[in-house]
DNA sequence: GGTTACCTTTACGTTAACGTAAAGCTCGGT
DNA sequence: ACCGAGCTTTACGTTAACGTAAAGGTAACC
């Protein structure tokens, strides 16, 4: 459970480039220990890694999944703090409700596309 | 029905500058009338400026939408091609549902995020 | 002890998707 | 005839998200 990655091994696992990691280290959106120069990535790092790509695949900028990371991060503030973030999670999950359903939009295109390509060439 | 639409006018419905419409259709997601010099705007140019931008909100990139586009203009081709398309078609289906799964992933973790504002701060 | 395998930082390069002037046509109104 | 509103092209600038050397540290293995 306490197992820790190098950068080549997460790079590897999720298919991207050590560059890429640290760039999104040097955007905030990780920050792994270090052991002397060597960056040790916990399973915590790795969850966030796995979050960070979900983000990406669903259109957000790096900046975007770094508001949301720090949602996470709870300031550990007093009541007025816990209003504005229970806003900027309402709005994220508008957000969110708005992709799914301009990507059903898009799957029922695809859908009529399908359809007029089987109507013209059956049999195919 | 058979009406038009200056670039302003899309620009404005759409809330994005003429310069997008523009470079939309430089990169072929577009090929408006031209009245002299002028774009003209049909209805079913405003139904791909919505479908472009329905794209750019789930991630895509100009040239993926260009792809999904040029699907529509099927090329009244043989039965081999009917096939090339199918795959094309299930591969963005794959995609699509693959983006809708990483949302409830995400809408999860706000919904955790959430959860811990109220248990640490329930009358807030 | 030298090579190999990974790791590091620094820094300039690249691509996509526009932004932003600059300079000019065109048409309806005064 | 002139003006402003809205359109055009051309072309250089900008930002995000990395890519790509270059130059160097470290640890294990032969």
């Amino acid at each position: 459970m306490n197992q820790t990655f190098s950068i080549t091994d997460l790079a590897r696992e999720f298919d991207v480039t050590p560059r890429s990691l640290r760039h999104y280290e040097d955007e905030g959106l990780l920050s792994p220990q270090r052991a002397g120069q060597q960056r040790i990535y916990s399973n915590r790092d790795r969850v966030r890694v796995a979050l960070i790509l979900r983000g990406k695949s669903v259109g957000f900028s790096l900046a975007e999944i770094r508001e949301i990371i720090d949602l996470y991060d709870l300031p550990q503030g007093e009541e007025l703090q816990a209003q504005v973030l229970r806003a900027k999670l309402s709005r994220r999950r508008a957000q969110l409700q708005q992709q799914k359903a301009d990507i059903d939009h898009m799957l029922a295109e695809l859908d009529a596309i399908e359809n007029r390509i089987t109507t013209d060439n059956p049999r195919s």
